[in-house]
DNA sequence: CCATTAAATTCAA
DNA sequence: TTGAATTTAATGG
């Protein structure tokens, strides 16, 4: 009889086979060229590794051998500043690409990657990652569409910070986490401390806490604990349109 | 920035 | 399922 800790949500469901194609994931360009990749190299190498809630399995200053996908989870993608704050560089979510210089000739990460939640990456290496590349237009070209997508969205993000109060970027990040995670019971269907918007946001935990309880006054936004919910997206919207930012990723 | 208190989450029995 | 222990939020100096 074997004595598994019930107090732990251990549903095993049908996640024993981590197998490309058995993965249900609509979102991973993997998954999406699998007619092509079926069988190859690249595909029957993968390796998988399971992380808890706030494991980091990327340091910064590793050396890179390859490149994560993650098949179930979400992940924080951050960049130690020269005081050691933390700038977190983008949330990640199922079928997205972490550590993405690692099919490269770059040598070490420059950034670190932690699961917010429990989760499983599918790991290339970057050998077969660059064989297949070669190979493969399609996959190739999805590829690129993935990483200019990045860099857009990378771009934007430094003007964002550097041109916006701390009110206005608090009111972006709270609508790239809407954007990008959506709503769950009418709250932001994943929950972030104070202290990882202000890492988002390029500001403190205070000032977030400050502007949320402002946001929570004039009826913008609810929160409960770490559950933040938008009550009124059009205005906040506007309040970020008006100083000439826009658009969506 | 730090200290204090209130509130929420986690953990283990 | 509960409550004690720990972490996180909120506020004011």
């Amino acid at each position: 009889m074997p004595a598994v800790a019930m107090s732990s949500h251990t549903r095993f469901r049908s996640i024993n086979d981590l197998s490309c194609g058995a993965c249900q994931n609509k979102n991973c360009i993997i998954k999406n060229n699998l007619s092509i990749l079926e069988d190859s190299s690249l595909v029957n190498n993968k390796s998988t590794l399971r992380c808890k809630k706030g494991q980091q399995f990327i340091m910064e200053g590793a050396p890179v051998n390859g490149l994560f996908f993650i098949l179930k989870g979400t992940v924080k993608v951050i960049r130690t500043g020269i005081n050691g704050r933390e700038q977190i560089v983008r949330f990640a979510k199922e079928g997205e690409i972490i550590g993405h210089r690692g099919f490269g000739t770059e040598e070490y990460y420059s950034i670190g990657a932690i699961a917010l939640q429990d989760t499983i990456l599918c790991y290339f290496s970057k050998e077969y990652l660059q064989e297949t590349l070669l190979n493969n237009p399609k996959f190739a070209f999805d590829m690129m569409l993935f990483y200019a997508n990045e860099l857009n969205r990378s771009e934007n993000k430094v003007k964002s910070i550097s041109q916006m109060t701390v009110r206005e970027r608090v009111i972006d990040s709270l609508l790239y986490i809407h954007r990008k995670f959506g709503n769950l019971n009418g709250f932001l269907n994943l929950p972030l401390s104070r202290r990882e918007y202000a890492d988002y946001a390029g500001t403190t935990e205070e000032q977030v806490i400050r502007v949320f309880s402002a946001l929570k006054k004039e009826k913008l936004i609810a929160a409960q604990g770490k559950k933040i919910g938008i009550s009124d997206i059009q205005l906040l919207k506007r309040e970020i349109n008006d100083h000439n930012y826009f658009l969506d990723s």
